[in-house]
DNA sequence: CAAATATAATAGTATTACTTTCAAAAATCC
DNA sequence: GGATTTTTGAAAGTAATACTATTATATTTG
């Protein structure tokens, strides 16, 4: 049976021709990941991404800007699709408690293939998200990138869960803080857990452990 | 009257040259920590610090291989920093609950000036730490650079203070998640909290409700 | 004061992150 | 199906960066 396709929209001044809109784009994107996950972003370069599509790096800059804001776009375009997983996970659900359980569970969950969207690997996308999303947030010009509006979908996310949070207890006091204490927990904690190890219990990016830790700790928070 | 005059050591294979030893090699560390924040670390190179302290980029060379070294010195120097800061305020404090609460206050205040070591400013450290401490540990070498030993001080303080919660409640699963959560979700709250306004309830870096906040939250969750 | 060491001045290299130009190929329009 | 527009490829060029190497000049030390 075909399985539902879902298109991920991102904000159009992330790139200065879409992507997505031709072969090569798409080419671009799909081994951009592959390339970013195997060199690491500092030592990725347009050259070498040329190379492996047997293309030329001036094409590639017809896509965009620079190879910083490719990877802007793969984060936006991420954190579209987490958002995406959240709207769907919990649709019709009444209890809000259920949805929060199910809003820990979509976030600390290990990423597993997702057929529906053809040439993103969204396994690997994930690895890149936790080892580099960082020098898309760390950066001299994250106030500018804010401005234009590039983490509307990331700030939406923590806003969301923290609106259910407040919906099950209306008095606590740091909703948004517990929310981005998951969020980027999770994260930071799937890199450790593979480089340093004797800071986390996880074992590595697969374990689901997180998911327990998140439940215990955010339903104790909020009690 | 004179206070305490206390000397961080850190690792020597952490430099060519020790900057400690020479009146260049402090300038070099005063004035890096500051350069560094203004510019950004990849805005930042030996050049214009050489032009800033008036001496030349093959002179810094002989101090440190790279500006990645030096940052990774400055990252190991603010660690063992806090690690004495946690040491020698629970020192003589037998309630282990105490001395986790006094522990949850040192790693989640803000910095405030300390006199006691000289020529580091630690305010400005600190927002280094904040900005650019993932340069350090999100790169493709950071499993070289643990098994050099550079992350032993991070990993010690995180496994002191998951005894302390061990100490408390041996039943808890995991403490040291518990711990990494607080440590790096201090440095990443205070780093969001002035640039993406609206995923934390902390105002700024100045902002002391991090300590409420982790206080609250770690004691829920052990007890 | 001599010898050893540290620093400064200068020049040079390989790589990177991009830009420009122009020709060839492909897609689109009538 | 041929003309036109758009997209891509090939090649060369630039400024900046992250270092290295060499030699001369200070500075420290015994």
């Amino acid at each position: 049976m075909e399985s539902l396709k879902v298109h991920i929209k991102v904000n159009e001044d992330l790139y200065l021709k879409d992507p997505e809109s031709t072969k090569l784009g798409k080419k671009i994107i799909s081994h951009s990941i592959l390339l970013i996950d195997e060199l690491g972003f500092e030592s990725f370069t347009f050259k070498k991404l040329a190379t492996k599509i047997n293309s030329t790096e001036s094409s590639i800059y017809r896509y965009f800007e620079s190879k910083y804001s490719l990877l802007l776009y793969l984060y936006c375009w991420y954190w579209s699709w987490i958002e995406y997983k959240l709207v769907f996970g919990t649709i019709n659900t009444n209890s809000a408690l259920v949805r929060l359980k199910k809003t820990i569970e979509i976030i600390s969950s290990p990423i597993e293939i997702d057929n529906d969207i053809s040439h993103i690997n969204e396994v690997i996308l994930k690895k890149i998200i936790i080892s580099e999303s960082i020098k898309v947030t760390h950066t001299k010009i994250v106030d500018e990138e804010n401005e234009k509006g590039h983490f509307k979908v990331y700030k939406r996310i923590i806003r969301r869960i923290a609106e259910i949070i407040q919906e099950i207890n209306p008095d606590y006091p740091y909703p948004h803080m517990l929310v981005f204490s998951m969020i980027d927990g999770v994260i930071e904690q799937s890199f450790f857990s593979s480089h340093l190890s004797g800071v986390t219990e996880m074992k590595d990016e697969h374990d689901t452990c997180l998911i327990d830790f998140y439940t215990d700790l955010i339903l104790k928070a909020i009690q």
